[in-house]
RNA sequence: GCUGGUGUGGCUCAGUGGUAGAGCAGCGCACUCGUAAUGCGCAGGUCGUCGGUUCAAAUCCGACCACCAGCUCCA
């Protein structure tokens, strides 16, 4: 007998040898026909599986996380089998579900082309009609590596030499075709219905670019064709929003062939940049920040002091000056450690935060540039700061809060990880644990959820990072808060304590929009280039129906000006429905149409980007609106009062 | 940097060996118009750069540059 326990309570009672579809089946029949998987006592089953004893028993159809992550392994699999029908001398690497699909990445005899992609799809659809089973066998260690020595899979081999003494050796079967997998599977190949193939890509093996390159191909699964097709109108949707496509759209900056990596701001991009820093600077000032601003060139010699030089090179620009060796700052630090270490400071200043919306250039290479999101020189919206050990938890949670408060503003989502030592760092241990220790607690008493990325701090200390998103999905490091001990050590930092002695302080580097331009890309790709009020490039058009209403429209216009608005004037010869339809795609959150009615009753006419008409009123009553929702830095319009 | 793809007027794209095309944007003229495209006309390109093959190259070949996707790396 069978004793079962679902997540909601009920129990049901099972003869022995029934497997987990027939459980599902019985439990809605409409279950039966959409369960993936199952998982007893939470971990994961084929439906084939037959459990015994008392057990709690969940199901996952697509709707679940599990669900999809085991349709778009089998889907991997299927794409795996029709490779190997289609080229059989390709070996196989790996093939994991992600997070909107699947990839495998092979080693074919020469480079996969987007013909053989589709090749490969109709082979896979071919696959999935034939419904072929996935079953499962385990094996051990010799066994499996006679298996796949013999079937010439060396990735595989290496693979299973690194698995655990102990490990469960397992593989799926479908067909012809058997494959490597801790599982667990669907059913069978015909579930999986609505399957396409995205694109291939370069990967390299163990992701160690020491090591050889695959070719990785990408694609993604679902149970429903119209599934399918929604998602890639989404991706096409997504596409729009794309901030290097509305970088030129809206005119708001380029990038040139003649400085890749080095973007261009036009006077559209100018006002967002100036907003944004503005905002940043009334931000700091409240929270005892001072602004400093330290010079983009600098001597060898700091660079060497302060360990850029051995461990930041690869990153650097450099110059020669009367024969003297310079570099191009790739970080602000150094600079504001000189600004420090200018005078003396007493335990009774600490801390002193030094705030610097400083230009940093970085060598990157030449494939990872993006639009405004990845450069080679950027505004870092920086900051220092000194401060005595005790003070270090209230310091880092003092910046934990305005990267939160400022976010919120923009309604940002974000995530948080907690980065450790590199490889290539310096300070001891000890000192790393004490640092990487301090930004832990600070996360942990905030309550603040995060991830772990190990080896990926900076080299003279470990950080929190905060990440947003772009509009694929993707995501971009924005803020950052980094403990130091190492850099205060090497400048031989000092404040004169109580006691009257010299005593070293702890130092804290941090950003909280990361740099200007790629918090500009991230807001162009929220927003979809239709920018809250206060930020707007252009915040009303005034646009007047017939040339006889240009003198009126021009005064409306210099009124709004006067006022403080961003205004813009359309007095060309067109239809009011050109100049609305061309200030809609402009994004321009309001027009103020101007024709005899507003001239002779001293109105106009308002229409909002998106709520469309809200009709006639007068223009102080609009310029009392446009006031509130500006200094409110209202996300939509504020509904009438 | 690596793998694959792409590069034609400001923007979007046709054109695959025989004299460079369209739409939008721009400019001119006419229309003077009420909440997402008025009509007509004009102008605009050494086809990414350099080299090669050919009687002839946007088209074929090579190198380089830039961009796109991904990998690695980062704000």
């Amino acid at each position: 007998m069978l004793k079962i326990t679902l997540k909601d309570g009920q129990v049901h009672e099972y003869n022995a040898g029934i497997k987990l579809r027939e459980i599902a089946a019985d439990i809605n029949p409409r279950l039966g026909k959409e369960v993936l998987v199952g998982a007893i006592d939470k971990e994961l089953h084929d439906l084939d599986y037959q459990p015994d004893g008392e057990k709690n028993i969940n199901f996952f159809t697509f709707e679940d996380d599990e669900g999809k992550r085991v349709f778009r392994h089998s889907s991997a699999h299927v794409m795996a089998q029709a490779v190997k029908r289609l080229f059989p001398d390709t070996k196989l690497a790996i093939g994991p579900a992600i997070e909107e699909g699947y990839y495998y990445d092979f080693d074919p005899q020469r480079p996969f082309t987007a013909e053989d992609l589709e090749k490969i799809q109709e082979e896979m659809e071919t696959i999935i009609k034939e419904d072929l089973p996935f079953k499962r066998f385990e094996l051990s260690r010799e066994e499996a590596l006679k298996l796949f020595s013999d079937l010439k899979e060396p990735y595989k081999v290496e693979l299973i030499n690194d698995l655990p003494l102990d490990a469960v050796i397992s593989c799926y079967s479908q067909g012809e075709f058997t494959d490597l997998c801790v599982g667990p599977h669907l059913p069978s190949t015909g579930r999986l219905k609505a399957i396409k193939l995205l694109s291939v890509a370069g990967a390299y093996w163990r992701g160690d670019e020491r090591n050889k390159m695959l070719q990785r191909i990408y694609g993604t699964s679902f149970p429903k064709k119209s599934e399918l097709d929604e998602y890639l109108f989404r991706i096409e949707e997504a596409k729009r929003r794309d901030h290097r496509r509305l970088g030129i759209d809206l005119d708001l900056f380029s990038i040139q062939e003649e400085g890749p990596g080095f973007p261009f701001f036009h006077p559209k991009g100018m006002v967002l940049r100036n907003e944004l820093e503005k905002f940043w600077r009334e931000e700091h000032k409240k929270r005892g920040y001072q602004e400093i601003r330290t010079p983009v060139i600098l001597n060898r010699s700091l660079w060497e002091q302060s360990g850029h030089w051995e461990h930041y090179r690869e990153n650097m620009y450099f110059t020669k000056i009367d024969q003297a060796d310079y570099a191009v700052k790739p970080m602000n630090c150094p600079g504001g450690i000189l600004v420090y270490r200018s005078r003396l400071h007493s335990y009774r200043d600490l801390p002193i935060r030094l705030a610097e919306l400083g230009l940093v250039h970085r060598h990157e290479l030449s494939g990872v540039l993006h639009g405004l999101m990845r450069v080679r020189c950027f505004t870092q919206d920086d900051a220092h700061i000194f401060m005595l050990p005790g003070q270090v938890k209230n310091e880092i949670i003092g910046v934990i809060d305005l990267v939160d408060d400022v976010y919120k503003i923009f309604n940002f989502p974000y995530h948080v990880e907690l980065s450790t030592k590199p490889e290539n760092s310096i300070g001891s241990d000890e000192i790393w644990d004490l640092a990487t220790t301090a930004l832990r607690e600070a996360l942990e008493e905030k309550g603040i959820g995060y991830k772990v990325n190990e080896g990926d701090g900076a080299f003279y200390g470990p950080k929190i990072d905060f990440h947003l998103q772009d509009c694929l999905g993707r995501t971009w490091q924005c803020g950052t808060i980094q403990l130091d001990f190492i850099m205060p050590e090497m400048f031989n930092l000092a404040y004169i304590g109580e006691d009257g002695v010299k005593h070293q302080p702890v130092m804290l580097h941090r950003v909280v929009f990361g740099s200007i331009e790629r918090f500009i890309g991230i807001l162009t790709e929220h927003f979809a280039g239709a920018f809250p009020l206060w930020l707007a490039p252009v915040q009303v058009r005034v646009l007047p129906i017939a040339q006889r209403h240009f003198t009126h429209a021009g005064q409306v216009k210099d009124i709004l000006d006067e006022k403080g608005f961003r205004t813009e004037l359309d007095d060309r010869n067109e239809k009011v429905n050109y100049k609305i339809r061309e200030a809609q795609l402009q994004k321009v959150p309001y027009m103020l149409v101007i024709g005899d009615r507003e001239a002779n009753r001293e109105q106009v006419s308002v229409r909002n980007r998106q709520f469309g008409d809200l009709g006639g009123m007068a223009l102080d009553e609009f310029v009392l609106k446009l006031e509130e929702e500006v200094n409110s830095k209202a996300l939509t319009p504020l509904p009438n009062s």
